[in-house]
RNA sequence: UGCCGCAUAGCUCAGCGGUAGAGCAGCUGACUGUUAAUCAGCGGGUCGUAGGUUCGAAUCCUACUGCGGCAGCCA
C-alpha cells in the first residue's frame, strides 16, 4: 500500500475499461436477488462510488462484513453505469475488508442525524456528507488565504501563543502556568497551587494564551511592510453562541503606509478572492450545501463574488435604522454601540449584502485605532456580512506617540507594559493598518453551516473539551 | 454569564396524572440494477440525574446536569 493510488476523486472521471482499486469506507449497501450496491468514499471527493456486486461474485461471509462504516478495498473495472446518479461505477471483482464496523453499535446512519448529536460523535462524523464537505472547504480556504497574501508579498508571521503581557485588550484569557498541580483525591482530580506568586512561576510573571496577535504583528509590519498571522487565537469568554469559540483561528494581515481605505480594500478583495477561489475548487461541496444546508448559498457566493461591498460610516448606519421604522429592543442614538440585531437589519434586510461600517465613535473602540480629525471618532471599520454578522474588525492604527500615550493614559492602562508598542511610534512611525478575521466564520459562510462548533474538527468552548 | 425552551428505543420524535408508542436504523426473509431502494416479519426503553406532591408520575413541582435559541463579550 501507499499513498501514490488512485483515489476514488480520479476514479469518478475514469475511463470505463479500466482494472482499478477502491479504497474507502463504505456508506450503504443495498442488496437486491441478483446484485449488491456499495457507496463508498475516501473523503477526496463529495461523491460516491458506486460499487456494483453481481450476487456471487464475492462470498457471503465477505459481503456481510461490508456494512455501512467498514473500511474497504475492492478491485474491480470501471464501467459505464446502467443507472442514473453517475456515469461510471466499479463493477467488482474481489474484496478485502480492512476493519469491520458493527452494525447494530456503529451510530451514524443513512438518514440524517442532527448536528447535536454529531457533535458528540466528532470523531466519526467527518466520515458523513457534510462535515466531510465542511472539512475540504476549511482545508480548501485555509490554502486560498495563504495564496491570497503570498501572491501579494505579504509575509506569514508566527506571534507567540503564550504571552507574558496582560495588556492585550479587553478579552477574558486563559492562565498559563506552572503553579499548579493536579492532585488525585477521592473526589477526583483537585488542582493545588504550589505558588501564588507570578515571580516564582515559570516565565517570572502571569502569563496566557494569546487573544490577538496584532501587537506583536505591528512590529514585524514596521520593517517588512506587509504581513500577516493565521493562527489559534483563544478566548476565556463565557460565551454560548452559535458564533463563538475558545479556540479559533485568526487571520490578521498588517500593511505599512497604508490607511483605512487600503484596509477596506483589502478586506474586500480578500473576501471575494476566497469566495472566489471555493466556488472553482470545491463544486461538488457547493452544491451539496446549497442543496441541504442553506437554499441559496451559490448564487449568493457569486453575486458577493462580482459586486462591491456597501461602504458606510457608523453616523449614516445610525441615521438608516433611527430612520428604519424596526422596533429594535435596544433604541439607537449616535454613541451607542451597535447591537446584533441593529447589525442584522443592516446587512440582511436593509442593504442585503456585505456591508463596512466606518468611523466608530472613538468610546467604543480600542485604544491602538487611529483618532479622527473630529475628536470624536476612530479610522475603525466592521465587515459585516448576512447570517454571520461580524466577520472582519479592523482599524488604521494610530501612529503618533503622543496621541497615542494619551489614549493609553485615558484608558487607565500601564504606559510602561506598552513600552515596545511606543517605541514602534517612537522611531520610524508609519501610518499602517490591518483586520482581524475569525477563520471559522469565513468557512461558515463559505458552506452556510449555521453553527462554529460544526465547522471545525473539534471545538473547544466553555464547558466542552472532549476529544 | 442572563433570559427562554428542550431532555422518552441506536437516531428523529409523539404521548402530558391511570400497564411505554411511531417512523427510520438494526436483525431475518422476499425481490434481476438500486441510488434516502421497496415489501413482510422480529428484537429493542431504570422516559437525563436527585428529591418532592399524589392511591398512582414519562406526565405536576424544585434543584442539578447536558443541549439548543436569543442577548452580552467579540473574530
Amino acid at each position: 500500500m501507499d499513498y501514490r493510488r488512485t483515489y476514488l476523486k480520479d476514479l469518478l472521471t475514469g475511463k470505463p475499461g479500466t482494472l482499478v482499486e477502491a479504497y474507502g469506507w463504505v456508506k450503504t449497501r443495498r442488496d437486491s436477488k441478483g446484485v449488491s450496491f456499495v457507496q463508498l468514499n475516501d473523503g477526496s471527493i463529495f461523491t460516491d462510488l458506486q460499487v456494483v456486486i453481481p450476487a456471487g461474485t464475492i462470498n457471503d461471509d465477505d459481503l456481510k462484513k461490508v456494512t455501512t462504516g467498514s473500511s474497504v478495498k475492492f478491485d474491480g473495472e470501471l464501467v459505464e453505469s446502467p443507472g442514473s446518479g453517475q456515469s461510471v461505477e466499479l463493477l467488482a471483482k474481489a474484496v478485502t475488508i480492512y476493519g469491520e464496523a458493527d452494525p447494530a453499535t456503529y451510530p451514524l446512519q443513512k438518514k440524517g442525524a442532527s448536528f447535536e448529536f454529531l457533535r458528540e460523535i466528532a470523531h466519526l462524523r467527518v466520515r458523513g456528507n457534510t462535515f466531510g464537505a465542511v472539512m475540504r472547504v476549511r482545508n480548501r480556504a485555509a490554502y486560498a488565504v495563504h495564496s491570497f497574501f503570498q501572491d501579494r508579498g505579504f509575509n506569514w508571521i508566527h506571534t507567540p501563543v503564550i504571552t507574558a503581557s496582560d495588556c492585550e485588550g479587553a478579552g477574558a484569557m486563559f492562565a498559563v502556568t506552572t503553579s499548579m498541580e493536579p492532585v488525585e483525591t477521592a473526589e477526583g482530580t483537585r488542582f493545588k497551587l504550589t505558588s501564588d506568586d507570578p515571580a516564582e512561576d515559570f516565565f517570572g510573571k502571569p502569563a496566557y494564551l494569546t487573544v490577538s496577535g496584532q501587537l506583536n504583528v505591528e512590529t514585524q509590519c514596521l520593517g517588512l511592510t506587509n504581513v500577516y498571522t493565521f493562527g489559534p487565537t483563544f478566548r476565556a469568554e463565557n460565551s454560548n453562541t452559535p458564533r463563538h469559540l475558545a479556540e479559533f483561528w485568526m487571520i490578521e494581515p498588517e500593511m505599512a503606509f497604508c490607511d483605512i481605505t487600503g484596509d477596506m480594500n483589502l478586506a474586500e478583495e480578500f473576501v471575494r478572492s476566497i469566495i472566489k477561489d471555493i466556488l472553482t475548487h470545491c463544486e461538488p461541496d457547493l452544491a451539496f450545501f446549497d442543496q441541504r444546508i442553506e437554499k441559496g448559498l451559490i448564487e449568493t457566493l457569486t453575486h458577493v463574488a462580482d459586486s462591491d461591498f456597501e461602504r458606510v460610516t457608523y453616523t449614516e448606519a445610525i441615521d438608516m435604522l433611527t430612520k428604519s421604522g424596526e422596533s429594535f429592543e435596544f433604541p439607537v442614538s449616535w454613541g451607542c454601540d451597535l447591537q446584533s440585531e441593529h447589525e442584522r437589519w443592516l446587512t440582511e434586510k436593509h442593504i442585503k449584502r456585505p456591508t463596512i461600517v466606518t468611523d466608530y465613535p472613538q468610546e467604543i473602540k480600542a485604544f491602538y485605532m487611529y483618532a479622527n480629525e473630529d475628536g470624536k471618532t476612530v479610522r475603525a471599520m466592521d465587515v459585516l456580512v448576512p447570517r454571520i454578522g461580524e466577520l472582519i474588525g479592523g482599524s488604521q492604527r494610530e501612529d503618533r506617540l503622543d496621541v497615542l500615550e494619551a489614549k493609553i493614559k485615558a484608558n487607565d492602562l500601564p504606559l510602561e507594559a506598552y513600552w515596545w508598542y511606543l517605541d514602534l511610534r517612537r522611531y520610524g512611525s508609519v501610518p499602517h493598518a490591518g483586520f482581524g478575521l475569525g477563520f471559522e466564520r469565513l468557512v461558515m459562510y463559505l458552506t452556510g453551516m449555521k453553527n462554529i462548533r460544526d465547522v471545525i474538527p473539534f471545538h473547544r468552548s466553555s464547558g466542552q473539551a472532549e476529544f
